[in-house]
DNA sequence: GATGCTATTAAACATTCGTTTGAAACGCAA
DNA sequence: TTGCGTTTCAAACGAATGTTTAATAGCATC
């Protein structure tokens, strides 16, 4: 019952493990003595440190969460100072670096990505608890910058199309890899995409047309 | 060796099953059983039709792209007299459409998403057959509308950026019905979102600051 | 050193699933 | 009807996998 230092290690090395190979292969084709192999430990473990294979995976959904927000913290600036258009500028690239980065925590990405193409339970907190706040910032964002009023509907898709613009470059991946890998290859190249993006979405904010019906 | 006309009937309604099954599921978690129990048929079929679940995953696949793009054709209007935001909007919301659609083939977008995320051997030639001609078309539509000459990278930038807003709203279709379902539920919606999806763009596209490197 | 709790291990269990098999049913021409 | 090729079926096989078990080893405390 009380864990001792040396339990710990051992059980970061699963959760470790077992977002890599989540993230690569997804959670039916994920094996239990795959993940546990890669940590080096008994496959019991997972059912001496977790209850069982699900439980391990909401937990290394959430550790993984946690290690991506350490490394790429939101942090918007929404000082005084910042203009709106810094504030989307800052933002983009932030989400754009996390969701491509590769390295370092590369499983986070498709991780999430995985799961929001089919849900499960694990998902609903996230989206309350990390993407919601995400979202009301854009919007505030968007409201700023658009030179007339929005109605509801409207600002959300708005919204949308921002995200949109930076999850392709992780949900069609394979797809761009295929095509044209040179644009998201190198991480010059990734800062000119989001320079890009940031462009984009900001001159279709300052000159969107009022919408007739309103 | 010589199928007769009932073979050809039964080895369809596997098909369909299958495309439905591998939709929802996707192709691991998809069985044999589910997908012959929905179909009326012995589970051997899927062995005597096709040669094992693989291939019948890969027939599936093609199946629905065939079935996809006879529904909603590309037919993108190439004429004199139609101008290049015509052609966009025309585009866009046939894009969408199609992504949308989940009365009739709905299982269409929800398979080629998946195979997005984990590409199979089967994508290569659907991005070679189907998906090269469509972004050569939004490449020449965005040349035209972009005021000013653009280097390859931005080019294909901006059209992953007009892909991007298209595919936002089935990629992360589960986070939009958690947080604001409204906006995809009917038919107007869906119109509503296409239209917004092409103002936006088109703003975007005709107001580009030039890249200061070029 | 003895004791008690924690951690690890190898082996086995039970289930699921893709695939195969061999026979039965069917359709159709002679 | 008889015979033959095609299609369907129930049953079983074999492999993979999540989970459990029972025994062993490690480690701190007295």
């Amino acid at each position: 019952m009380i864990p001792s230092q040396l339990a710990e290690v051992t059980r970061e090395r699963v959760l470790r493990a077992a977002g890599e190979v989540f993230a690569e292969r997804g959670f039916r084709d994920a094996t239990v003595r795959d993940i546990c192999g890669k940590a080096g430990v008994n496959v019991a473990s997972v059912n001496y440190y977790f209850r069982n294979k699900e439980a391990l995976y909401c937990e290394a959904l959430s550790f993984a969460f946690e290690e991506a927000e350490e490394r790429y913290p939101f942090d918007c600036p929404e000082g005084e100072g910042v203009t709106p258009a810094e504030r989307l500028r800052h933002f983009i690239r932030n989400f754009l670096m996390r969701l491509l980065d590769d390295t370092h925590l590369g499983w986070h990405g498709k991780l999430i990505t995985r799961e929001i193409l089919s849900p499960t339970a694990a998902l609903v907190p996230i989206v309350d608890s990390i993407m919601k706040p995400r979202f009301d910032a854009v919007r505030r964002i968007v409201i700023q910058l658009v030179p007339h009023p929005l109605d509801d509907d409207s600002l959300e898709r708005c919204v949308l199309s921002i995200f949109g613009q930076c999850l392709v470059y992780r949900h069609a991946r394979s797809v761009i890899d295929q095509m044209r890998p040179q644009i998201v290859a190198g991480p010059e190249d990734r800062e000119a995409t989001a320079e890009h993006v940031f462009r984009f979405v900001l001159a279709a904010l300052t000159h969107l047309p009022p919408t007739p019906g309103t």
